[in-house]
DNA sequence: TTTATTGCAAACTCTTTGCAATGTA
DNA sequence: TACATTGCAAAGAGTTTGCAATAAA
């Protein structure tokens, strides 16, 4: 199976764009990242190794990995944009805890399966969906108690 | 069955907050709209007729709206919030079309229960949920053969 | 009379963009 | 060499906020 770093750098000679020690960096930290990580974030941990690296060159990556199929966008409503990894990893929806902010994922089946079945009922193509489950975790439910 | 107006008025005198022109004139343009409206929209709108009435009124009272149960704030991914009718309307979801933008309100019962019992599986008392099917509507299907 | 609200402009947050210098293919 | 990329700072979009004047309870 590929790499991530060969999937990135085909894209990239795919659409006649350069490979620089930037994009390696921010790659392979992306990689080394678990969770949904936000530009910002990803420009905080960047820095501690390589404090040359601009802002605006986080945005640009996180985009282009994006593009590439490497990284996918999230939206947990906080205002910021997050990333989680998509390559190599199956699709997944997104409970998240209002209290504490942890995010778990998961799957159904039976809902994707529903989510096709009414769209076509509607006329529609399908190219993707967004789901979020908004509530209280387990933990936060027993603290509050 | 109370009216729009007597929710709202009925959630300021609580928040001790109080009824003016400008709130009564913008949920008046807010219960004529249809669709699913943003900030900018309704100001555009409400202009027309008043046109001393600022933005960040129209903000200000979007968000009182909100709070009060008159309306729901949704993101369909386009870089503004919107707002759509919630007193007196079911619970439901959105189809998005990529290409003409068009939205579709869908419900699929047997969905909302198999996200009930997807959270449930995970630990997670749910309080809401959001679920957007983007693709591309029959038209849009048409016009591109 | 007390306290909330207004419009305005300035501030804010997140993200994008123009540009001259630099680096990659 | 030709062209993409960089960091920077400035610009942009959408939204929020501080404030003095005004208006509702």
């Amino acid at each position: 199976m590929k790499s991530a770093k060969d999937i990135f750098s085909e894209y990239l000679s795919k659409q006649r764009l350069k490979m620089t020690p930037q994009r390696r960096a921010l790659l392979e930290a992306f990689l080394n990242e678990e969770g949904h990580i936000s530009s910002e974030e990803l420009y905080n941990l960047i820095r501690k190794e390589d404090s040359s690296i601009g802002q605006a060159t986080v945005y640009r990556t996180l985009k282009l990995l994006a593009e590439s199929g490497i990284a996918k966008a999230v939206d947990f409503n906080d205002g910021v944009l997050r990333y989680e990894h998509k390559y190599g990893h199956d699709h997944h929806d997104h409970l998240v805890c209002e209290h504490c902010g942890k995010t778990i994922e998961a799957v159904d089946p039976e809902i994707e399966h529903l989510q096709e079945e009414l769209a076509k009922k509607h006329g529609f193509v399908l190219t993707h969906h967004e789901m979020y489950l908004f509530g209280v975790c387990k933990e936060c439910q027993d603290k509050s108690e």
